[in-house]
DNA sequence: CGACATTGCTAAAACCTTTTTTCTTTAGCA
DNA sequence: TGCTAAAGAAAAAAGGTTTTAGCAATGTCG
């Protein structure tokens, strides 16, 4: 059975209540088994489910919601924004990062309760975000994985409400961005293990940190090596294109020393094609990733990482995301991640 | 400067109305930047302004969209429910499918608009989700990551509006669960490779999922094998926690010789400590999991799995939810994902 | 048999916005 | 001066829902 309402809008409240001959009132009181309380009589209450199941009535979530309850009152919707095509772990992190913030200001007495929705748009496409430029559909917002396109819609187009930019520092807006230089720092690590014959690991979408890490590590090593780097190129960000990409380097005959792979994802592809290849690591090839994850020490050998906690990240944009809404002004209104080197094995290091 | 709001209820456009001494519908007109075609002299923009600053206005959501647009009109607000424990690589999956559904939907011509939100609860407190039973908050959702507890909880109180699980069957709702014998078919992994100290890693939060997985292998290890499995039991379900329980187990001086994580994550945690131990896989140590990473194939040795794809899973999911939305009863109302074996090196198969 | 409850429902207010319509002032011009 | 036009702001309507107050008919009881 599929339902019968035939293209006359939505189903409401009202359209019920006309087929059945009663009041929005009485409907009402039925979709909320309050028809008790109400003293509905049960054939009224049968003729109202009926009709409201035939009909395929949804609730408007946003009128119940605006209507009912002083908790509407108080409520503040948060919007993470993402593109698709990225990996979810750092969203992850700042959806825990803000559940656990919000508890906590739950605990301390604040009135507030806040929804969090999630949005997604094709890398370049920030724009097709419904709601985002009216704010129609959320109080604030913490928006990441940008490519530089969507950097310079942000930039074009200033959000009329709190945003924080989990990204490269974009101007007018708050934001959270790992230290541009952890490229060259994993640069450092590798040159310093006295590797000469060095390649990036990446991939699309070039979202802003990934494209920083690319470059900044390709700029360390022109200007300490003065030699050319490999850039290997995988389909996308994931771990398996990461293992097809190299196989087919390696395959191709080019030989490396050193990897630096933008995300230890990769890392862990890359890991496999270079066993695959009869390599070892770090003796053959030194790699070294940026770290997003949070068990690369537990890589076989442990991967040596250079990058900013993104637990750490995820808590940080949301606490500035809520300093803002809360027009806290004593606190900053930008951070920058350090990029902590943790040499491990995958470079030579205990 | 922290906002002037001093208790007296959330900040309306009629309070910066009556602040200003203006009109609701001229503040309106200024805060949507309409002030221009409405004729709203710059006086009163600067007025309206710097009083909707002071005060720390922040528009009511619900009433905004309720207002504006027929666009409200078909919205449905789905919402992704898991406890905080869990990890989140099966909701990623969830969300990631929702997305790609609902944009499938649109590009064939559905009015309808989709909005999703994340709710999180504390493991065996489903009920503290807000809106859960009144279904004020969403239209529909899919709820995943529950203890026996808070299915007990779903089933006591039926909740009024479409529901899909992901989890164990339980009666009244839809749902999709992974194949319940998976254990089975892992024990049988190890038991066929001539495996007979067995144990079992799994940890916290013991959802159905993680309960099921475990006590299925338990079963089938005592019927084949007549023999006890040791449990070590994990603080969390990280690969962390993993690791260092199976260190702990090792240096009890106990000793194994076929091991079965409940997730992929944990084997490579327990990994790590096996090769720590000095120990190699599969030779002394055969390991095999349940599957939810899609990259477990580049483990080294790559890990054998059994197990629902995940990916497959989180579509089903967002599938039957659909159906149900849309009152499509044509199709089927719970779907059980088989448990695919990948027999790999990490218990001696090519 | 009149006061009073109970039943089953209707009507209307309220939630907070946005948008459209209407009204009042002021300015411009002949 | 008398009229029209423009500017600026007020007023009202609309959006879907829940809840409160109330009304008419019927039943109960002293």
């Amino acid at each position: 059975m599929t339902n019968e309402n035939t293209g006359k809008g939505r189903v409401t409240v009202r359209r019920i209540a006309e087929e059945a001959g009663l009041t929005i009132g009485s409907v009402s009181s039925v979709l909320n088994n309050k028809h008790v309380e109400r003293r509905i009589s049960p054939a009224t209450v049968a003729k109202v489910r009926e009709t409201a199941a035939r009909l395929g009535y949804m609730p408007n979530i946003n009128a119940r919601r605006l209507r009912s309850g002083s908790e509407s009152l108080n409520t503040v919707t948060l919007a993470v924004i993402t593109s698709y095509e990225a990996p979810l772990t750092l969203v992850n992190n700042i959806i825990k990062a803000i559940r656990t913030s919000v508890d906590q200001e739950r605990k301390e007495g604040s009135p507030y309760h806040y929804t969090v929705t999630i949005e997604m748009f094709p890398a370049g496409d920030l724009g097709s975000v419904p709601g985002l430029l009216a704010g129609s559909h959320f109080n604030a917002a913490i928006i990441t994985n940008t490519t530089p396109k969507d950097d310079h819609f942000l930039q074009r187009n200033q959000l009329p409400y709190p945003v924080v930019l989990v990204n490269r520092a974009t101007p007018g807006y708050a934001h959270v961005y790992e230290e541009p230089e952890i490229g060259a720092s994993a640069a450092d690590m590798l040159v310093d293990a006295g590797r000469k014959r060095l390649a990036v690991l990446h991939g699309s979408p070039v979202t802003q940190v990934i494209d920083n890490r690319t470059s900044s590590f390709m700029r360390q090593v022109s200007e300490r090596l003065g030699a050319p780097v490999h850039e290997i190129v995988a389909g996308t960000l994931t771990e398996s294109a990461a293992a097809e990409a190299m196989a087919r380097f390696f395959d191709g005959g080019k030989r490396i020393d050193g990897l630096y792979a933008v995300t230890d994802g990769m890392a862990l592809g890359a890991y496999h094609a270079i066993k695959q290849a009869g390599l070892t690591i770090p003796d053959d090839v030194a790699v070294v990733a940026a770290g997003d994850y949070n068990f690369s020490s537990l890589f076989d050998p442990p991967l040596a990482t250079v990058g900013a906690d993104p637990r750490e990240q995820g808590a940080e944009a949301v606490r500035l995301l809520l300093d803002l809404i809360h027009q806290r002004r004593s606190r900053k209104t930008d951070v920058v991640m350090p990029g902590n080197p943790s040499p491990r094995a995958s470079v030579g290091q205990a």
